[in-house]
DNA sequence: CTTGTGTGGTTGCATCATAAAACCATATGC
DNA sequence: GCATATGGTTTTATGATGCAACCACACAAG
């Protein structure tokens, strides 16, 4: 068996967040019903993909609890996708992507839109890592270390 | 033509970044890397993946500028992969990704490592979202505008 | 009741990417 | 010179993707 190499198991939390969004489309079906898109054929038309794939890449994201479908909202006895919290969870992750390609793409004057805050239309600040005291941080200012085991009451 | 959608015209600025990054190894390079690999055999042996696999993702990232291949550093005659700049300002997308795994992974008891700041040792704070004048946004409180034509000196 | 049309999918097939292993090239140790 | 480790490329099988065609259901018109 070949298999696509799942993450599954791995104990790495990237790892694991790419196994749910880390294909081509989820993370445009997302953003698309984070823009408030909820139906099939608005994905399909928006997006512009294949229906089969459309329809695969919603049931993972359910399956995931990332999308949940709701029986129906306009009487129309179809299925609508509702992002779930986890689902607008990915909002950050999704910004991060987007301030990255607007401070580093090689072609940033095809970038189409910004995003902004909806009260001033101004856009927002960027993503900024800080230590729990407020420190801001690097790359080179963190490490990894392992978790400390989930201690138990003591036996 | 089959051609599995690129997104290279496309002007979303997240898809443009998918482009580069969206694929299933090329962020686990990079985490490897902003962790201190460098070397061929190093990204195989702690990733795992097939050789020929390596190779043409770090072709990929080298022709997108987020990594640039180094002569040597210790005498070897071979090429190192280095980060470039663009390379390190994938951070906040990992950062993200951690972040999002962190809290809404269904079974996080599996995640083995947790973020630090090096100089205390504790977890960094989480990502968030903030406007021009410092209001902390929630997706709600953003949408996107379409990016103002880059005005040259008036024709 | 039958037909038509739009939405929401599933199925089939051709093509592409991925994975595993074998193979090749260069450098280093003996 | 010969074995071995490193750094890849080639080969081949299989899974994933993309497109088009098809199917199912609801609703409306005739």
């Amino acid at each position: 068996m070949v298999k696509r190499t799942s993450f599954e198991g791995d104990s790495c939390p990237i790892a694991r967040s790419l196994e749910a969004i880390g294909d081509w489309w989820s993370l445009l079906i997302i953003r698309e019903a984070l823009f408030g898109l909820r139906r099939f054929g608005e994905f399909q038309s928006k997006l512009g993909m294949a229906k089969n794939i459309l329809s695969a890449r919603l049931r993972s994201l359910v399956d995931h609890g990332i999308l949940a479908t709701a029986p129906a909202s306009d009487g129309s006895a179809y299925q609508e996708y509702v992002l779930t919290p986890k689902g607008r969870g990915t909002f950050p992750i999704l910004v991060a992507l987007r301030q990255w390609s607007e401070e580093f793409d090689d072609h940033p004057e095809q970038i189409a839109t910004v995003l902004v805050d909806r009260e001033k239309g101004r856009p927002i600040r960027k993503l900024e890592m800080r230590a729990e005291d407020g420190r801001l941080l690097t790359p080179a200012d963190t490490m990894v270390k392992l978790r400390p085991p989930p201690r138990r009451r003591s036996a």
